[in-house]
DNA sequence: CGTAGCATTGATGTGGGTCAACGTATGTGG
DNA sequence: CCACATACGTTGACCCACATCAATGCTACG
């Protein structure tokens, strides 16, 4: 690994308060590895191999059972993903794509595990991106299991506005992939955000303008299920 | 504490490899507690005070919004409960109450998080707990995205069954809360009851019988989604 | 300028919610 | 021991959110 990759990493909430020897450790079998969309980084139902870092780009967790697809979380920098996996050493539950070109970090998972055993800073670390990753899909049961496919939308919008700081701003993936993001056919899509122009939403193209008061008074936005941690 | 109260939860997962002193640390300004089905032990929105860890008994996990109730998971012995937010110190992201007649043990927040910053072993266990709680979470949402609602019950049939080591056995919670679990309402559980009669289902009351093969072919379980990490 | 994706629109089907009525227990007090 | 109340479960009628299928439009690109 270049030295300019050493240093990036060395900055990542994953090697807060780590040691320069455990980084050292941690990073001397690790591998950088670009990655282009649509590239498959881990399956379902393997062993973790490796702890992933997503550098930059963006990447999508997914399942597909009894010929049913379904996109579970996306995972943006500088979150890690398959942390569970590797820290109990089962089987991973979902495979992982990308989505837009990316960098990833690997770290080999014995290598992760091991530091885990050793020190407190690591494993405080690394468990701090667990419990991130876990109150994010915490609050995506929630949003799946107490609003309407439309409500979810005017909700995805409404942050995607507040993280651009501006009321107008471009979807960063396709409509396809952000209906499945948001659990709910393409088709049906389309038709939320017809209602949604009801509730100040303005749709050309990959382009949306939102008025955030009047789409918040029809999404009703909670920071137990919207926001995200840090 | 009494001192057979701190010989029962020393043996619990939470405390697995952690070493006298730290667990007498961890456990100085611990309390039992013993609660009634029903008594609400903690609501969303809240910062967490105490690591819950239940002892015996059964747990649910709720939330509300916009009018709107649902169940998100329940916790079984030896599981802990918010884990995720007091590792991270932010607010609680559902409430919890009683199912079942439950003894709990309660450790301040503060404590957990200073014994998981000095120690390893600690961080490690706990941590150990928090995968496992994000894998719960997970195949939740898998469930209820890729499966319909009478195939979660056949499902969750499926393993109570596997669970009790027999085909016959009780439903352990009312059929009420069971719905609530499963993300349906009360009167479509009904309904799904009456469906998996042609595949496999017997319900007496609250004793239920299968005839697993049959359930099998309908409810097509999966590791990835069903069973439980340790 | 066709052809290959995407996105929208329309028609129709269905899983599951909701409301209301009706059972079916398990009490409780007369 | 019966009459009645309260809680819980079932059944039926109806409705709606959302899926699915099919056709059409839109943009892009060789």
């Amino acid at each position: 690994m270049r030295t300019s990759d050493r240093h990036l990493i060395r900055g990542f909430p994953i090697f807060r308060g780590v040691s320069d020897t455990l980084f050292e450790r941690l990073v001397a079998r690790a591998e950088i590895h670009d990655s282009q969309p649509g590239e498959v980084l881990l399956t379902e139902g393997d062993p973790p191999a490796f702890l992933f870092v997503l550098l930059n780009g963006l990447v999508e967790a997914y399942s597909s059972h009894a010929g049913v697809d379904a996109t579970l979380s996306f995972i943006r920098p500088p979150g890690a993903f398959i942390v569970a996996a590797v820290w109990t050493g089962q089987v991973q539950l979902t495979s992982v794509r990308t989505v837009q070109t990316s960098r990833i970090l690997r770290l080999p998972a014995e290598d992760v595990r091991a530091a885990i055993a050793d020190d407190a800073a690591v494993a405080s670390a690394i468990g701090l991106e667990l419990a991130i990753r876990y109150r994010d899909i915490m609050r995506e049961l929630k949003n799946q299991r107490m609003r309407s496919a439309t409500e979810r939308l005017a909700n995805w919008l409404l942050l995607e506005s507040e993280v651009a700081g501006s009321p107008t701003f471009r979807l960063g993936i396709g409509k396809g992939l952000l209906a499945a993001r948001l659990g709910m056919a393409g088709e049906h899509l389309s038709r939320a955000f017809a209602i949604l122009r009801d509730h100040g939403v303005t749709v050309a193209g990959n382009e949306v303008t939102v008025e955030r008061e009047r789409l918040a008074d029809f999404a009703r936005p909670s920071v137990l299920m919207d926001g995200q941690d840090i």
